[in-house]
DNA sequence: CATGAATGAGTATTCATTCAT
DNA sequence: AATGAATGAATACTCATTCAT
């Protein structure tokens, strides 16, 4: 079952783009993650893909539509990986479907880490039309996991909690793991994912405890 | 008996800055908090604080300079924030401090979310020497937290949950609450560090539901 | 049969640079030998090429690496003046070989006198490195003098003077002149290179008077 | 008949300054002597008095107003040095008269070889009024040589030189001097003026060998 | 497709100078 | 007289982008 392991930036594109433009994306991603948009110039962008500065603009309009590029098809892809249809109309129960919706969500940003930074933290950089069509796609992912949530706080799976707030948390606890992830770490993004899903469900379990003042 | 609430930002600074040092930093964090640090020009901070663009350097030797002095008043705030005495050596029981720990942290993070922001995700822009006196300052964070988890575990206060992981997700809830808080927002920072709160708690507690595979 | 007379400045850079860069640092020497490296700007330099400020960065590293071009090339030209074969290892008499090597050495100041002063008063702008470069080229210019003085010394030829002394103020003349030469004066460069060859033989000849107290 | 040894940059200023102005003048040279005028910030001079940046205004009007001062005062005590009377209209013949104007003016440059360098090579950067004003002063020095030259060739002292070559010839021998002339190095500026009076007599003799062609 | 050269608009920073104290 | 703060005008250098080849 094992493939070769291929790098989780540059498997993000597909197969709708130049090989050259993959390139420059690839490099594009590992330049936003460590400077920033701004921070980054085009020029380090297409040295990192072992191109003239020029060359960008053979492939992309602009610096903002690099960024707008990985920021749509990185949403996409993470999108995916949390709506496949044992997540979404699976048989389980909502706990099961709690876990698999977080471990996929959490596994994804760490496995894909560095473009996420991206996809995270770079979006104001976008222009107010890519800024909306990106806002679009995010607006799934807590529907996702809000449906889950409710439905479980309806049949009597979950305690009574507050869904919106829960699932601000859990996204959180999903997306903030980009800024301090590292591949060399101690978690693989497998063990990651079962470990928060596995928070998840506490969260959504009724403390023994008394409650806060 | 309600003062005017005065700005979060603004009362971060010490009264050893002039008052037009303190209204330089404040524009910077509003402009670096926006548009980033290489996002933001100096001619932005001067300007937003009145200024022509050359009075920047009459008080700071550079715009690096005033990132740094942003990023370590607002950590030494914030580490005030969380360790007042009933926090560190409260005769109260592990529930109890964890709740003020993570309401403290939460609090301070919400209520201080521009300048905040600006602490968690702009300091790879300091230079070598200012990011290693910051990480000093940022270290403790996960010691506090960390000391009160390994507490309640070994009394049994809490379940046996690895200390680091849960250490990370308490602190990854209040990091990120940055990135969406709004002050306009349903939640006050009190009413959203009580949340937070209970939420560690569920999170170092047994879950009552079927183990992880 | 009488060429155009080209530039002198024009004429001391090389085959290697392309025609762009030439007249950078052709425009660069009129800028600096008129208000000097720190009163001239790098938009001087370019506006004299009839280029964009920027252009000048398309070619050179920074305006510190000009000057070094300048002084790099004008030093080797003028040490190629004065090293051929004839003033090197004539089978002249050590007299008929100071006199070439005079004469030499004051033509070609007084011919690139523009270019000279460069070379001569702009030296403390240069960074360490380039500096100790050029230096390495300069320091052949009292050898070569001092062989010929040392020689006519040894031989009978010449009274027997303080050879360091006499090649300072040989080499005196020769840089000081561009500081006052004008093209349009009354002394060709070399006429000029052919009274100071002359004054070289006086100044190593036993004086008739009496001696100094 | 020694007297204490004074700085000689500080003993050039008259009575007629403040000490804090004389201390502006003397930081001055050194720094325009160092950096040239342009390369020298007003706060430079200030701090290397001891006082802040504005305190120079309180003395001068302007940066060039400072190199003015400097400027004439250096060259009408460099005028005075080598205008007394012995030298003027004393009883002696032209040889004797050649070596005193010779070695007096090499010995005040060596001598004040700081301020010197100030005085010969900044002129370029005072304005119009004041640089004709420096000029008037400096038309002196070519006249003092060239009436003892035109004597001695006119008595039949010195060989038929071309008078106007052989004063630059010798002024240049003392301008030159302040370019590389150090205090520790081995001639004193007694001794260097000493040299220069015997070769300034050199080169007005006749020369023994062939003429050059 | 790819690039070397070029540039208009910036960007952090400096600097001579002023002024209220 | 002396200065801390302030600033208008640079100044070296950068950058996203264009374009002829």
């Amino acid at each position: 079952m094992t493939r070769n392991v291929v790098d989780p930036v540059t498997e993000l594109w597909g197969d709708d783009l130049v090989p050259v433009a993959r390139a420059l994306l690839t490099s594009a991603v590992h330049c936003f993650a460590r400077r920033g948009f701004t921070g980054t110039t085009t020029r380090d962008i297409s040295t990192g893909a072992g191109l003239s500065p020029a060359a960008l603009y053979v492939h992309f309009r602009s610096k903002e539509d690099v960024l707008f590029e990985i920021a749509r098809r990185g949403h996409l892809r993470a999108l995916e990986a949390v709506s496949v249809p044992e997540v979404l109309a699976g048989a389980d129960d909502p706990p099961s479907r709690l876990r698999a919706v977080m471990s996929r969500f959490v596994t994804w940003h760490a496995l894909h880490h560095v473009a996420a930074r991206v996809c995270q933290y770079e979006l104001a950089a976008l222009n107010p039309e890519h800024l909306e069509e990106i806002a679009g796609i995010r607006r799934e992912f807590p529907e996702l996991f809000r449906a889950v949530i409710v439905e479980g706080v309806d049949r009597g799976d979950f305690a009574p909690v507050d869904a919106g707030r829960v699932v601000r948390a859990l996204l959180s606890l999903g997306v903030d793991l980009v800024r301090w992830y590292r591949s060399d770490g101690p978690d693989s993004p497998e063990q990651l994912g079962r470990f928060y899903a596995d928070l998840a469900v506490s969260m959504v379990s009724a403390v023994p405890g008394p409650p806060a003042g």
